[in-house]
DNA sequence: ATAATAACTGAACGATCGTTCAAATCAATC
DNA sequence: GATTGATTTGAACGATCGTTCAGTTATTAT
């Protein structure tokens, strides 16, 4: 036995993940080379495969690991039953945590498609997980009488497209605060959900 | 002097820009060769620089005429002075002009970065001219005291990215009519900007 | 028919792609 | 210091990339 503590492949490993995160972030998956990433890292192009399977294998990586990373921090949460408690919950939740990991929600989005069909799937799967509990906080507010929208999907896209779109153009060296950021959005989705008392 | 009616170029050259426009959508401009793109045509990949200088050109020319086509088609609308009435205006026609064009609407967003310097800022001067336009609405609606929110430009870019992601899941020949969509979005819209009078 | 030219082919250019693998190198254990 | 096995190198594989261009084909005007 040998190789134990002190390892390289505990430094090379995790740099070539953010590595790859970084390029494909920036160039697109397809036109980013593995030869491009080992050299970014320091390394030869074969030495990545004792890391991964495959190209693809390293995006799968990425997208999946953010997906569960998403799911396993809401529910982590202690969320209200009070839908108005909840909405503005959920809102803080998905900024704070998309705000910090653009180049990750960059790419869960824009790199789907070069997903193999079966590793789409899982993703897809997880991202309608995601979706059901901004779904299912509208719906309970709906029934309680205090949102007024008429279809909670419809309104759930509307809502995670709104709040997903700030990571295009928030910087936070930025002017703008991420405490303002999340009051004027927390503002903008009440009262697009028609409830207008006090923020 | 010869070859003028009913010459090729007049088919092929746009049968190129549809076809790219197609496959670029669908697996992205850097996964997609010269070569796919003409055998999809029925034509040699060498046939293509007689409509295009280079494979840039055909990405920067379906950008362009996108945005072109955008601002040209609002600057046709006769828009009210009524800022409800003018926001309403904005949310169907962006609604109606996104929706018959997905593809272009999601090359516009995802290629961007695969657009030259020079040109990535061109696209993205016209971009910010649209952005422009809601956001004067915006601005107005606020200074007559009847929309409520507090910065237009930070309103303007949740409206827009939520209008927009609705091509990433409304199909025409949904459930769903184009109708009810607008509508929904109408009420949507009218909610976050605090306006509770009847649509 | 012939000349003119637009449109296209087909081969070639050098470069780069993802991936594999025998060999070399390195660090921890004995 | 020798051994062991994890880690990496470096070269090679066939395939494909964007682009160029001399030559062929097709269509129209004369």
């Amino acid at each position: 036995m040998a190789r134990k503590t002190g390892s390289h492949s505990e430094i090379t490993g995790p740099k070539i993940k953010q590595t790859a995160l970084e390029l494909f972030a920036r160039y697109g998956f397809a036109a980013v080379s593995m030869r491009k990433i080992a050299s970014e890292v320091g390394v030869q192009a074969g030495a990545i495969y004792n890391y991964t399977p495959d190209k693809q294998g390293l995006l799968f990586d990425l997208l999946y690991g953010h997906m569960e990373d998403l799911l396993t921090s809401w529910h982590l949460q202690n969320v209200s039953q009070d839908p108005i408690a909840a909405l503005d919950h959920f809102v803080g939740f998905h900024l704070d945590f998309h705000i910090c990991r653009p180049d990750l929600v960059f790419i869960s989005y824009m790199e789907l498609r070069n997903l193999n069909p079966n590793n789409f799937i899982i993703i897809e799967d997880l991202r309608g997980n995601y979706e059901n509990i901004i779904c299912e906080i509208i719906t309970k507010g709906i029934s309680d009488g205090i949102f007024k929208v008429k279809d909670p999907k419809i309104t759930s896209f509307a809502i995670i497209a709104m709040l997903t779109g700030v990571v295009d153009w928030f910087r936070s060296d930025g002017v703008l605060t991420e405490y303002d950021l999340k009051q004027h959005y927390s503002i903008l989705t009440r009262q697009m959900l028609g409830v207008n008392g006090p923020a």
